[in-house]
DNA sequence: GCTTAAATGCAATAGAATTGCAATAGCTTT
DNA sequence: AAAGCTATTGCAATTCTATTGCATTTAAGC
């Protein structure tokens, strides 16, 4: 992905057929630059400031989501999460995420880790698109 | 754990600090007969008949919770979903879930299938207490 | 610039989960 | 067996996340 610049996120808006509006602009320059998911309350206090609407904030997260600029994660704490699908030093593919359940922390877990027990899985169970992690983190 | 039956569910309740009430009676035999986390609108459409409130089942499916006979696990869809600890041919210690996407069915993981990952994690990011997958089962 | 469909803001709504409180009912003690 | 204490229940109201309806605004193409 280009840099995260106003002029880029425009390009990519239009390029996916959805219109460069400021509040999708400042949503996508936002999520390309945080390095883990957010939360849409995360995301709508940050662009609150500019005036967005929180459903806004929603149809537009999950209007990128449908053009698969952004993935949608459920990481357990019954709000959902947000992440950039394709960023600089962020894997392209999706990943395993890890929450804290003290801090509510959320990492991105590399895929390497789970690789052996998704190829067993595919054959016994299924084919699995996303794996969560919850625990208590080495911080807490 | 004993047989399914009132008596030893009562048994059970008083021998955790909790009064053997029918509602909760009824949501042990319940959970106990269940081979699958069921969620908290399941659980109460079955208890609906014996006329017990929505908010007595949650109240109920927390403590029992939180006297660990119950596990309480979010499976990605919104939904708190809640399973016997200790049940015949169920596994005494937690393990992975999976959730269909697509037909919505959960099952329960082989814990063998993580083993690996989870000492991975453990040095690398923090102590894995949950699992979970999610993605297209074999049926689907 | 002008037109039009897409996007927004605001308020209302849906649904899951929780809580306050008075009434009820287990459990223990007598 | 009855009384008393307190946990538990039912009901309604509330919180919180997420979504939707609709009138207004605005981006994009001509």
């Amino acid at each position: 992905m280009n840099d995260p610049n106003p002029a880029s996120m425009k390009a990519l808006l239009r390029q996916v057929g959805l219109r460069a509006t400021p509040a999708r602009i400042a949503t996508l320059t936002l999520m390309s630059k945080s390095s883990k998911p957010l939360s849409h309350a995360e995301v709508a206090a940050e662009l609150e400031e500019l005036a967005v609407d929180k459903a806004t904030v929603f149809r537009n997260l999950n209007d990128l989501v449908s053009v698969n600029l952004l993935r949608r994660a459920e990481l357990g704490d019954h709000v959902w999460r947000f992440e950039i699908v394709n960023a600089e030093g962020h894997d392209c593919s999706p990943h395993p995420h890890f929450l804290c359940v003290d801090c509510g922390t959320v990492s991105c877990v590399d895929e390497h880790y789970v690789k052996d027990a998704k190829l067993n899985l595919a054959a016994d169970i299924g084919t699995i698109t996303e794996v969560l992690f919850r625990g208590h983190c080495n911080d807490c």
